[in-house]
DNA sequence: ATGAAAGCGCTAACAA
DNA sequence: TTGTTAGCGCTTTCAT
């Protein structure tokens, strides 16, 4: 083989089979019916030659590139990588390959990726990030590639969303707790701002509203969303008296920080304090006790979120409707979670 | 602006600004001294159109994707996103993108996502994965593209190479272990295979041969590298009368496991038994008590294997000679190891 | 059933 | 300083 300069091109093997660059390139798409002889032939060269059509080219040429984008708040959030997995899964299937952006938290990280999936041409686009600015949000309404946002919810912009029914799922967490005939309870809320947040209270003090528990006697405390700020609004939360028999958090990682708080001041869990957490990572049943949470169909999510560009991709000039798909969230009852204890921590 | 097909190309760009694509080009791309009032239109047109190249025409004219090829074992392992992360970091900062493939612990994967960044034309391949066969590896060392291998170690195939120190870290376990006065200990092994896995208990054993523990001494058991593995593991060796002062295991995960597992035997750590994993993942810090642990330095090898696919890519027909990194572990001391029990656990 | 030729959108000689 | 032209590697009419 000539390694003159760089991989064998399709004329390569043409050259080498005898025959056109069309019909290299028709026997390999299974297009029409070559003589066995031609095909033949062309398979051998290809095979001598180690030849792969090069995706760059057929991309420009198609104007298509099968690949997808899919941006996310923080790789190293332990929600998104079932996410990015199932995304990929569901992609490969159909011959299409996943182009990540990790955010980090950064808006601006976020345009960059913005950009960088148009200046690449994707053929859609995921977006599972919330450090997206209204202007951006806007700008990916109107361009004609098929976006997909996933656990955001951008205000007034006609945009497909696929989200976990936050509102609903803590609405069960709630239920949950009152049935084991807790009262007395507080929410470590997530980051300030942060989408999943304000649906997520609500949802838990309507369940409280319902059970005829006042407002007053849920306490509100402030997280942000990572271990640390579970772990301090739960001991600001004993240091300061407060008296609960249950804690609910914004998420798993915040409620692992709260479960280190309690096992700090010698609360037992469930015994004294029950405690619930949302999302279901691996690490929820892994801590002791084990996490009782509002699990998020991560896989799920990044599946549909495939389809439905692939769906948009089909109906092209037919115009999917922007929708909103509130994915349910599933209760998984382990360790941390009892029936209350009658009495204060104290008695 | 006409959006009659797609995005602006490079010549829309020019027609609008009275120019030639060629100066277009130019002006965007800062070469040459373009008058003024020239670079001032092709600059305007640009905005009216909202004009971005294409980076798929431009991979395919410069012969160069800007793009690095990362294959992870699987991504859902809270190993590799701090990794892909710092990895990303670096490529962006001098204008590369990360195409990401998880393998999945699947073979087949990883051999299609080789085939993917080849057709991709990536600048150069990063695998973190030795769900590699042998075949594969060496075609990955005679491929011209650079390629860098990350905590795996491809038997008698000249490549480059960058690992944690197994070895030397897991006797750092050992010593930090023996230290505190431990001399009965328990080892659970990783999964049957896995590249660190031999190095690891090899050093482990090492350090204690060196401390005149005897051979006999150490109870070797076979986790799985997962939370289950380490669970039985360990529960195995508390029901068959294993009388040890401290287990260390193949990775955090595992020693998540194994710390539920004496948890559940009622069993205090580190009063009881000390535990040490390896990793350093984040659920290291999360869980009760805190997992002292053998720190890889993930976030260096991910940008070290960047900087070194740039050398390659510099060097280039200067030929690089493939070596073997070796990256320092460093000792994490957290909660979960202390000072030996002299007796044995039920005295 | 196959080939010739055009063109996807860009950059880089080479000319002017 | 700018334009003309060729060509990166592929697919796809349109002929034959």
């Amino acid at each position: 083989m000539s390694d003159r300069s760089g991989p064998a091109t399709i004329r390569d093997v043409a050259r080498r089979a005898g025959v056109s660059t069309a019909t290299v390139s028709r026997v390999l798409a299974g297009i029409g019916n070559p003589k066995v002889e031609t095909s033949g032939a062309v398979l051998a060269a290809v095979e001598a030659l180690d030849y792969r059509p090069s995706a760059v080219a057929r991309s420009l040429r198609m104007r298509r590139t099968n690949t997808f984008g899919l941006i996310v708040t923080d790789i190293q959030n332990p929600f998104f990588p079932e996410l990015v997995q199932a995304a990929d899964d569901a992609a490969r299937k159909v011959g299409y390959s996943i182009l990540l952006g990790s955010a980090a938290f950064d808006e601006h990280r976020a345009v960059h990726y913005l950009d960088l999936m148009a200046d690449r041409r994707v053929d859609g686009m995921i977006v599972a990030s919330s450090q997206v600015a209204e202007e951006s949000w806007r700008w990916l309404s109107e361009s004609p590639v098929p976006v997909v946002v996933v656990n955001a919810e951008p205000a007034n912009v006609p945009i497909t969303v696929i989200t976990s029914d936050n509102r609903a799922g803590l609405r069960t967490a709630a239920e949950h707790l009152i049935g084991l005939g807790h009262r007395r309870m507080a929410y470590v809320r997530g980051l300030e701002g942060i989408t999943a947040d304000q649906p997520r209270v609500e949802g838990f003090r309507a369940a409280c509203r319902d059970a005829g528990i006042p407002d007053a006697d849920l306490i509100e405390l402030r997280g942000d969303a990572q271990f640390a700020g579970g772990e301090r609004a739960v001991s600001e939360l004993l240091s300061s008296g407060g008296d609960v028999t249950a804690i609910a958090c914004h998420n798993d990682i915040t409620a692992i920080g709260a479960l280190r708080a309690l096992r700090a001041a010698r609360i037992r869990v469930p015994a004294d304090i029950s405690v619930v957490g949302c999302d279901d990572i691996a690490a929820a049943s892994w801590v002791v006790p084990a996490l009782t949470t509002i699990a998020q169909q991560k896989a799920d999510m990044g599946r549909m979120a495939v389809e439905r560009l692939l769906a948009m991709l089909d109906a092209r000039e037919g115009g999917i409707v922007p929708e909103t798909i509130r994915v349910p969230m599933v209760l998984q009852v382990r360790e941390s979670t009892g029936p209350a204890r009658l009495g204060g921590i104290g008695s």
